[in-house]
DNA sequence: GGGGATTCTCAGGAAATTCACAGAAAGGCG
DNA sequence: CGCCTTTCTGTGAATTTCCTGAGAATCCCC
């Protein structure tokens, strides 16, 4: 089976993935119909967030080419046919919307995830997110930025794959799309970072995670504060999702923490 | 099998290995889909420190060269192709992440290892560990090097090799992502020396370790205290894991210790 | 522009961990 | 069997690591 040219491609989860990094285990990676890795262009001139963004997403198991300008882009979407482009809105050589025009011209059906400045006028990109694309404001952290990939292709791919956007442990779930989490059936409230938390430890289970790679996962890549922002975090959610109940999240001292199921 | 993505290396475990070093007796070893030895790079430019490094890294059955400089770091990367580098991020040359960016270039799905300097934590580098890459902060431990390392091929491999983060010595069970221990069927919550000291021992089950082996491998290279840690941390281990049962750490009166499974 | 929610710093205190010291116990040898 | 050596382990203190309350700064929504 191959995939056809201009439309759209058509995904599948797999938990037997055969692929090659080191994807969070056991977590079902999103493959194209053929089997090969999801195919990520990633357009952005700054060379280090581009080679940031590009390792972080190799890590997911997907196949990731960068490119500098709208040029290259345009180019590498004509004869690459990726599956998902990250497209920072402010290119040196054109207008990112420009970029986005003759894209849509190449490649109708493939969802875009852009990239913008925070003060960005965000009703014109709201309005061309309108078709199932999103955005994510600079500066972003990976953990967002891989988490609407991953929902931008799931939505863009086979129905069957519609289901996967829910994360469990034990009697803990949480809902990527919705944003909403549950213990033991009861819904609970938590802000923007408290979720992204959650959602790291639990896209990483029974896997001890060190202050650092949270903060390098969770927090946006500018964060110059102290440490102790995740201890804080921590203590936050222990509060919301822990509380009575036996223990989720654990400490290893001296080593970082864990979330597993109680008991 | 074959790994997808560009150019990323895929290893297997073997438990019949043949490699000649004297790598750890019964544990699989890790080499590349030819069946020769896994590649490491080292790059440090304190010649002393890589000195060391190469060494252990050597013992653990493995191919390593060492590269003082950023320059020689990426000619060696381009010819030799290694299946990990550990690289210091204070070069002489060039900064890491200079060579970390060019490192990526060459060689994109091949898993990092970075020491640090402990003050150097708080300045982080936003990403450093973004991509499934790692980092030890010195002074480290060999032990600790090694784990990381293996850590990271292992996750870098064959989806194969992914379950093999455990390590068994009769009923006692050590699990390297969770860092959780258990002794027939029971969790055991250890420091995270006793933790080191107990991986190192059952990384080499039924082979007499010196309390100078032992301590020039667990405990960091600049460690300046008594040699009687050792017979400390042994003390702790043994109230934790051979409490009741049949005892499985063994004395050898002016030799050292071993690890077996009782009876 | 006001008020609540959210993010984050700071710092005190609690708790766990590491380690030195020293006496007790055990092993080995004449 | 006695002595010397090596190993074991109790005690306690120094240190590290973690937790959390209080409050400042910021953001966001109405």
């Amino acid at each position: 089976m191959t995939v056809t040219s201009s439309s759209s491609a058509s995904f599948r989860t797999s938990a037997s993935a055969s692929s090659s990094r080191g994807a969070p285990a056991k977590q079902p990676e999103l493959l194209r119909a053929d089997g090969s890795p999801v195919r990520v262009l990633v357009v952005d001139d700054e060379s280090s967030l581009a080679d940031l963004l590009s390792l972080a997403l190799r890590y997911e198991g997907w196949d990731i080419r960068a490119e500098g300008d709208g040029a290259g882009a345009l180019r590498c979407a004509r004869s690459w046919r990726p599956d998902a482009v990250l497209l920072d809105v402010m290119l040196p050589d054109m207008n990112g919307l420009t970029v986005l025009g003759r894209l849509r011209r190449e490649l109708p059906d493939v969802p875009v995830l852009f990239l913008t400045a925070k003060d960005a006028v965000e009703d014109r990109i709201a309005g061309l997110t309108a078709g199932g694309d999103d955005y994510v404001t600079k500066p972003f952290s990976l953990e967002e930025v891989v988490a609407r990939l991953r929902g931008l292709l799931r939505r863009a791919g086979a129905a069957a794959a519609r289901s996967e956007s829910r994360l469990t442990v034990g009697d803990l779930v949480l809902d990527e799309d919705s944003h909403e989490v549950w213990r033991d059936g009861q819904e609970i409230h938590l802000t923007a970072t408290e979720f992204e938390l959650l959602r790291y430890l639990m896209r990483n289970p029974r896997r001890v995670l060190s202050k650092t790679q949270i903060l390098d996962r969770v927090w946006s890549y500018d964060f110059g504060g102290q440490a102790n922002v995740v201890e804080l975090y921590i203590s936050y959610l222990r509060r919301k999702i822990d509380v009575g109940r036996a223990p989720m999240i654990h400490t290893r001292r001296g080593a970082g923490y864990l979330i597993k199921p109680g008991e």
